[in-house]
This record gives structure tokens, C-alpha cells and sequence, in this order.
DNA sequence: GCGGCATCTTACGTTAACGTCAAGATGAGG
DNA sequence: CCTCATCTTGACGTTAACGTAAGATGCCGC
């Protein structure tokens, strides 16, 4: 019977945490720093609880969608002294909206750039196709250009 | 007959172009600290030739499509050696058409996020109205919500 | 000659989320 | 006892694009 790595009652040392999480030592002790996390203490060493972990996985899916550490601190204080977590639910959910409006926002802007910068290749590409067509990009320079990013993606994921 | 403003031959001060495009006179004196423009001098204030509004325009359109200013002045470095151009044509092509890449990705990461929240609000309302259904935001509390937006824009312009 | 305005240079401050040493404590293993 | 590995606490560095004084210069009108 294998261990279950997510017992309640189970503890969690920083480097065993980082590594399920794919996190550094570094980022949480700068997340207690901002109070985010809390854990108990063996001698000087952290040890994080069940819950501990469960805060942590919070905070990486605020991140995630793009809140700062400063909100999801905000709807983590509430996860503590609530009555019965309905007011944290509260204000997860205002902040949950107002993120999905700013996210909208910003997906507009972004389609607004890609737009401009279409117009902007058109124009480049009917330029050069009449003066030099030696330097439009070719479908040699594309599979090139595919094979670049893929050695960066196994580059990051090999570290 | 009412004198163009845009004449080549005419010349700008730094206020006058910051007027014209919105911008202050420290980002001016900031993109010139980078290499991105060099104006003339008359004494010590600068003075912008024709070449040099065309050049800030670039500059701006680069930074509403999220172009870094280093990238920006790669391009532009172009703008002045060049044969005829084509050069600079062909550069900004490829710096084009990565950024296009690389917001059609921040895109996915939006959308990715903005579903995530969706769900974590769709859970959070059904828990809301099982537990303390007072919580919920209402019709009300959404103009509210409106009219501080507007608020805050109003404010903004007003400045 | 003086107030007022525009301009100049220099240089430190800002923001977020950590990264990157440095230096020391602690326990296990050989 | 030595060394290694892991943990700890500081504390400064990083990045981008400016913001924000502070203090000097120069011109215009009166």
C-alpha cells in the first residue's frame, strides 16, 4: 500500500513542496514574508501541513489567472477568521469578476495589436515584393524558425 | 491660408510634440538617453526636425503593440543605413510577425485563465446561494459597480 | 533688473516577484 | 573529525519605462 502523499495529517518539507508544485525554496519563503503562508517550525526548519499546502496551491492558481500577491493575500485572510467561509466566497467572487473584466480588456487591446500588426506585415510584404523580394521571408526560413522554438522549449524543459 | 504643421521643413520643440502625441518630456528625453532619437540643438534645448516626429511616431506605434523599446530601436537603427529601406523593411516583417506570435499566445493564456475564473465563480456562486445567499452581489450593487467605473474613467480624462 | 515660464542635466525612486549570492547552523554518513 | 547536503536569515540585484524632485540656464515682457 503506497504511501498517500496527501494525507491530512501529513507534513511537507519546503524542498518536497517545491518540487510538486515546480516552485523554488526562495518563492515561498517570500510568500510568508508577504503572509501568505505560515507553517510550524521544527527547530528552525519549516514544516508545512496539510493546510499549508492548501494555501499554497491557492496561491499558484491566483496566480495563474493573473491576480497579484497582494489580492490572493487579501482572499486568504478571510480563509482563517470566516464564518464558515462564506464571506472569503464573497470576495473571491468580486475578485474573480473583476479579474475576468481586466482580462477581457486586455484581450481586446491584444486584438487590437495583432490587427495593427497585420496591416503592418500587408504593407511590408506588397513593399518588398516589389523592390526586393530576395528578402521576404521563405518557407526554408519558416521550418527554421519552427525548429528554433522547439530546441528553446526542450532547452527550458531539460533545466 | 493656415500654416501645416506638418510641413518637412518645419521644426518641433519638445512641448510641441509631446502636445501632439500625448506623451511627456522626460519620455522624450528617455528615448534620446536610448539612441531611439537624436535631435538637433539650438543652444541646449532641442529641436525636432520633420525625420525625428516621423521617427517618435514609429516609436509609439511599436510601443502600443507591445514592442519593446530595445526592439524598436533595432528596427529603427535600419531606418538610417539602409538600401533604400528594404532592410528595414524585412526586419520589422520578422519582429512583426513574432510579436503577432507571441500575442496570439498571450491570448491563449487569457483565455485559459478567464475560464478557470469562470468556473471558480460558477462554484462559488452555487455555494453562495446554498449558504448565505445575502452575500451575493446584487442588481444594485452591479450599477454601483458601473458608475465607479465611469468615475474613474471621467477622472482619468479630466486630467 | 525681475518675475515667470520653458528648458536643461543629474540622479534617485517606483513596482512585482522573486534571483542570487553570502555566511552560518544542523544533522547524517563515513 | 570531516564533508556533504539541506536548511536558515539577511540583503542587494534584476527589468522596463519612465516619474519626480533639485538646481541651473535662458529668454520675454515690463
Amino acid at each position: 500500500m503506497p504511501t498517500d502523499l496527501r494525507r491530512p495529517q501529513r507534513t511537507y518539507t519546503i524542498r518536497q513542496l517545491c518540487l510538486e508544485f515546480k516552485c523554488t525554496p526562495r518563492a515561498l519563503r517570500f510568500y510568508e514574508d508577504k503572509g501568505l503562508l505560515t507553517p510550524a517550525r521544527d527547530g528552525m526548519n519549516r514544516v508545512y501541513s496539510y493546510k499549508d499546502r492548501a494555501r499554497l496551491k491557492l496561491i499558484l492558481q491566483g496566480k495563474r489567472v493573473g491576480l497579484s500577491l497582494a489580492e490572493i493575500g487579501e482572499i486568504l485572510d478571510l480563509y482563517d477568521l470566516d464564518d464558515g467561509g462564506a464571506a472569503q466566497m464573497a470576495k473571491s467572487l468580486r475578485k474573480f469578476k473583476e479579474r475576468i473584466v481586466a482580462l477581457e480588456s486586455q484581450r481586446e487591446d491584444i486584438d487590437r495589436a495583432i490587427q495593427e500588426l497585420q496591416v503592418g506585415c500587408n504593407n511590408l510584404e506588397q513593399k518588398l515584393i516589389a523592390t526586393r523580394p530576395d528578402l521576404l521571408p521563405r518557407a526554408a526560413d519558416y521550418d527554421q524558425m519552427l525548429r528554433q522554438r522547439l530546441d528553446g522549449l526542450e532547452h527550458v524543459a531539460a533545466k
